[in-house]
DNA sequence: GCTTTTGGCTAACGCAATTAGCCACCGGGT
DNA sequence: ACCCGGTGGCTAATTGCGTTAGCCAAAAGC
């Protein structure tokens, strides 16, 4: 029997690829050794287990997602820059729904799990598009937040059929740019160092 | 051998009961049976299957969140009742991980799930606290997917443990409220018919 | 060319969900 | 009071998944 020629990288691009086609949670160890036409247990010479997997693709998602939104922006700035970023996270976690899945219900093992570092490099090209608006530096952690929140709630919503009304979702998601936008101006104008919080 | 007078709603009750001890992904039909003096297979004599308890229990959780908000809401309106309808929705998050847990990743087998049924009903109190802002009614479907998102992904990154910085969560939320509250009074005062939408 | 490491394999275990089929309990009718 | 049918438990068995143990050949290094 030749070998297959596996590394770790291939198994978790893969596995990525099987996620996106039949759902993450429909992907398992035996579905993605066939696909890799070796047997479920030699997997396991190059990942520990499902969770170490799971993390893997994640961490893959993170990345992918650093890049996708960093390339977005580049050159732009304010309310461009926000909807470039939000478009080209909408764009991915649609085009690579089980890639965005594996990202959500994550628990960090600990304070230098990879994962962690991977979501903070996805944060990332957030922090630069929010340096166009006035946000006060002791803010600026909140804000980060609250853009995270509301594209990742949109996202998830929208990825898992959560909007049932025959509304146009592109036109939704314009209005909640819009929405983000002027609160960000209004919010950054008006209380640039509210004392009370 | 007595009989254990079990019913769905018992089972469903319980099962919520037991998501929320010891999260929605360690539910199992076996652990259930034992919390309820039973033996696994008779759960099925009630439930159709774990996929079925799941969505009863995300029914429960709906309604449950439908009730809480409209309390919460009751005799406030504008930014007040914003802030009372998310504080109530993260409350309950909080309270009961595992039941919000259920609610995530729901795929409506139909257009008449009582899933969604539930979710309607969830709805229902967001469309009451967005009436005392100005929205116009042919954007109301988006305000509402935006609140809807917003919430959504806060009370999710947070539950996920997400937020990885040490800055306060509460302080965050405050935050998140005040942009929302400001960006509707932006969005609903300077373009009340928006003709390119 | 021999040895060592490495990356496949088969076999086997434990656990979860589910189904089949049995049998005792409980309520209603005679 | 009795019987009798449906209901709600049970045990046993099946399937499929993740994972571990232990074997053996292929590649890699001396």
């Amino acid at each position: 029997m030749p070998r297959a020629g596996l590394d770790t990288a291939a198994i978790v691009t893969a596995a990525a690829e099987l996620a996106d086609e039949i759902g993450f949670s429909e992907l398992t160890m035996a579905r993605l050794a066939e696909r890799l036409g070796v047997r479920a247990p030699s997997l396991y010479k190059h990942i520990a287990g499902q969770d170490d997997l799971h993390r893997r693709i994640a961490a893959l998602a993170f990345d992918e997602a650093a890049v996708a939104i960093g390339a977005a922006i580049q050159g732009r700035s304010g309310r461009d820059a926000l909807a470039a970023a939000a478009d080209a996270l909408r764009t991915l976690v649609l085009t690579r729904p089980g890639c965005y899945a594996a990202t959500l219900g994550l628990t960090p093992t600990g304070p230098d799990d990879p994962i962690l570092l991977a979501s903070m490099r996805g944060i990332g090209p957030f922090e630069a598009v929010l340096r166009g608006y006035d946000i006060p530096p002791q803010d600026m952690t909140h804000a980060l937040r609250a853009v995270r929140s509301v594209f990742h709630g949109f996202a998830s919503l929208q990825a898992s059929g959560g909007f049932q009304l025959s509304t146009d979702i592109g036109e939704s998601f314009d209005y909640l740019i819009d929405l983000i936008d002027r609160g960000l101006r209004a919010i950054a104008g008006t209380a640039p160092a509210d004392p009370h919080r």
